[in-house]
Order: C-alpha cells, then sequence, then structure tokens
DNA sequence: TTCCCTCTGTAACCCAGGATACAGACCCGG
DNA sequence: CCGGGTCTGTATCCTGGGTTACAGAGGGAA
C-alpha cells in the first residue's frame, strides 16, 4: 500500500534537480543495521530498492516489528525525527539488499514547503505508519500469540501460500520467542493448517488461519485428547 | 505537549474566513462517546476545551487508551482518516466536558494545500502521534503491569503528587483490569510509595516508582515476608 | 561422506496476570 | 442515621506463554 515508485518524479523541476544534487545514495547488505536506536537523525530516508524493518527491542534483547518499508516508501520515524528534532526511536535493519537515498533533513524541510508532491508523500506516509502501529497496538493486546501468528503467516504468504521464513524470524516480527512460534506452530501443523519446513511455512488451510483470527475463543472449547 | 493555543491563528485571512464559515461546534459532555470506530469521519476535529480520550477496545471489552487530545490538538485519526478516506479505526470520548470544532473535510484539504500554518499542524500532530504510539507499544511489551501502572502515575500527577482516577480509570488507560490495578497498588502502599484513597491515589516516593520503571528485574528478588 | 551449523520439534517447569468471588470502606440521598 | 451504590482490598484459582533443555533433521562445505 502507498507504493509511489518514484517519489521524486512529480516534483517541479528545480526541486527534482535539488534533490538530485543534494541526496546521498546508500546501498545496505542483508541484515545490516540502518538506523540504531538513539541516533541523531539526518534526514529523509527513501527506499529506492529492497525492504526495510522498522523494530523495537526489549532490554533483554527481545525483538518486535513495528512495520517495514518498501521501494518508493520513506521512513516516518526519520522524518518525525526530522521535523520534531529527536533522536531515531527505534531500530532499522535491511531485511535483504537495499538501497537507501536520503535527503539532507534543511533540504526535506524547504522541499516540504514548497512541493506539494512531498507534502502529499508525507503526510500520507505518516498517516499509514499511525494505522499500521495502532492496528500493531490492537492486536497486541486484544490477541493471542496462535492468532497473531496464524494473520502474520496470512499477510506474508506468497500467493501459492509459502511463506519463507525461518521461525526465528517470525518469532521478532510478532514480538514473541521462536519456541513459542514452534509451540503454536505444532498445533496448526496437527491440524493440518499449515506444513511447516525448515525456513518455509506452506498454508493449507487459510481459512480456517483466517478464522482463528477472527474467533475470541480457544483454539477449541471441546479440545479433549490433549494434556490430562 | 504541542499545544497551539489557537490552531487558526496563524492562517491566512481568507483561510482563517473559511474556517469560520466552514466549522462545526459541538460540546459532549463528560464521559459521551464522541466517535465510534467503524464511524465515517466527516472531518478535522479540533479540540477547543476539555479532553479527549483515544481508545481501543478488545472484543471482550476491556479497553486500552491511545491517548488524549487537549485543546488546540486535533484528532490526528480523524485526519488520518479524512487523508486516506478509511473508517475510523477507534473509539473516541470525552473524559470531560469538551468542545470540538469540526473542520469538514473537503475544506480541511484545501486549506492544507494553500496553508503553511495547516500543514504544519497537520503534520507535527501526526509525527506526534506517531511518537505516542511506539513509546506505548514498546512499553506494552517491555514492561510489566506494575512498571506500567508507576510510569502511569508518574505523568498523571498533579505537581502535588495527586492522582484523581478510580482504580477503574487507570486499568483502562494502562489496558488491564482493576483487580490487577488493585494488586500492583497494594504492592506500591504496601512499600509506603503511594497512598491510595476512593478516587485518588498519592505519590509519596515518586523517585521509587521512576526507578521501578527503568529496573527490569522484578520488583525484589529478596522479597521475603510475603505469601509463602 | 562426514562434519558442523542452523533450524525445527518437544517436553517440563514456572510465573505474571486475567478471572472470580467476596468483604469492607466510603459517600450520597433520603 | 440508615441503606444502597460505588470503590477498594484480598485470596484463590487457572491459563497463556516465556524459559530451559535437549533431540533430531536438513543442508552446505570440505
Amino acid at each position: 500500500m502507498t507504493a509511489i515508485k518514484d517519489p521524486f518524479s512529480k516534483l517541479t523541476d528545480t526541486g527534482r534537480e535539488a534533490v538530485e544534487r543534494g541526496r546521498r545514495d546508500h546501498v545496505f547488505g542483508k541484515g545490516a543495521t540502518v538506523i540504531q536506536k538513539g541516533d541523531p537523525v539526518s534526514g529523509a530516508y527513501v527506499v529506492t530498492s529492497g525492504l526495510l524493518r522498522v523494530y523495537t527491542m526489549t532490554p533483554g534483547g527481545k525483538e518486535a516489528t513495528l512495520y517495514e518499508i518498501g521501494p518508493g516508501e520513506t521512513c516516518v520515524l526519520a522524518i518525525n525525527s526530522l521535523f520534531n528534532d529527536l533522536l531515531y526511536p527505534a531500530w532499522v535493519e535491511a531485511e535483504e539488499e537495499t538501497g537507501v537515498a536520503v535527503v539532507p533533513g534543511a533540504l526535506y524541510r524547504s522541499l516540504f514547503e514548497r512541493e506539494p508532491a512531498i507534502q502529499e508523500l508525507t503526510v500520507h506516509a505518516l498517516s499509514s505508519v499511525v494505522l499500521r502501529l495502532m492496528t500493531e497496538l490492537e492486536e497486541v493486546h486484544s490477541h493471542r500469540v496462535d492468532q497473531r501468528l496464524a494473520s502474520f503467516l496470512l499477510n506474508q504468504a506468497s500467493s501459492e501460500g509459502v511463506v519463507r521464513r525461518t521461525q526465528q524470524e517470525i518469532a521478532s516480527h510478532i514480538g514473541t520467542t521462536r519456541e513459542v512460534v514452534a509451540k503454536a506452530m505444532g498445533e496448526f501443523t496437527a491440524r493440518r493448517w499449515v506444513e511447516s519446513g525448515r525456513g518455509k511455512v506452506t498454508l493449507l488451510q487459510p481459512k480456517m488461519l483466517a478464522a482463528l483470527v477472527r474467533r475470541n475463543e480457544p483454539t477449541d472449547p471441546g479440545n479433549q485428547g490433549k494434556r490430562a
């Protein structure tokens, strides 16, 4: 969503020129840390290729993904920090090889004043993050981990219903530990809703997963045959 | 924070005039529901007096406050819904008697295009909400409820260190139940960090509370003398 | 093939915190 | 001054899920 392929294409000529002169391009390898919590933010980060993951970390080292940033999108937290002059409040890493264009803060601000395209981009990016955060927050305190897992699998699945991620990665995304993911996953496989392999999960019954997400009762009220 | 007393004061004359013509003022009594989840949003909501509370609710009816909106601030979710044309994703209620000016969506959008003050206001409001949501999200999965309670008490306290809220209200704010609040509060009173009365909590040792929030270990490792 | 490293599957344990159920304290109105 | 509603204080129980601790199962490299 909000996939504007080249965010600078709609600028005025002078604007585009300024961006071309001012932008700094970087490439981050898979797994590289792009920004750390507490870093001062030097400019607006626009992803040109690849995928960034923005996440928080508990003092204990457990991670939870806030959201991801794809090509054409910009890192809102950076913009946020830019306008409010704050330190960056989270971590960002490259999930794969990722190109990033950094537009210096002062330049971005002046563009924001003059260029409708940048205003539009900014507001849109901010809005969509607000939405994602809200959804996440709501999810986090109204769904159990098996539900969150199901929901994660559903919207990470390729069209063939395959999710190529290790359980550890999944755990980080939904903010829990590997073992817990394995537990829930075990339940899903037992019910033949998914098939689980090394670094990959295949959805067999997406509908059942979706139903689980919606449902509020525990996995199954009349669950005899397990423990006790 | 972000307390702009009259958000319309910096508009151009034509802009201010348009707002005066277009705005609809409402007053909501204490406890009144201002917007419900799923309501279509007709415009930007600007609080003129009082206090609004934005919260989510689990299917089970448990509430958790996302953030509050004071005079001069505007409800970002409304703006968000406005720009993305979405249904409103949460609930809003008046915590006290509250005046709200509603600026119709079309008008707001056109103002946004022309008026720097509105652009500024919008971005600032969005940014600060992003920050608050992030903080909340981080808090929710890295702090225990006693820590969250402590932190809540600390930033709700008046200058004399008094919080005038019932335990039920507090529970809704930090997203748990009354009983759990009572439990944690009991612990605090036992340690003489706070004094608890009907609808009111007095902080005696704010420093200890603050320390608890920062600390990561459980309340006290060598906790002999209670239970067992 | 073999070694090793990464990933998954289980099982047992334990604790924070949600649910339930009262008892008593405060407070207003009649 | 009494009675009923609203709050607070506990105690008891139970479950979701974090923790620990291994035992296999791929799978790449030498």
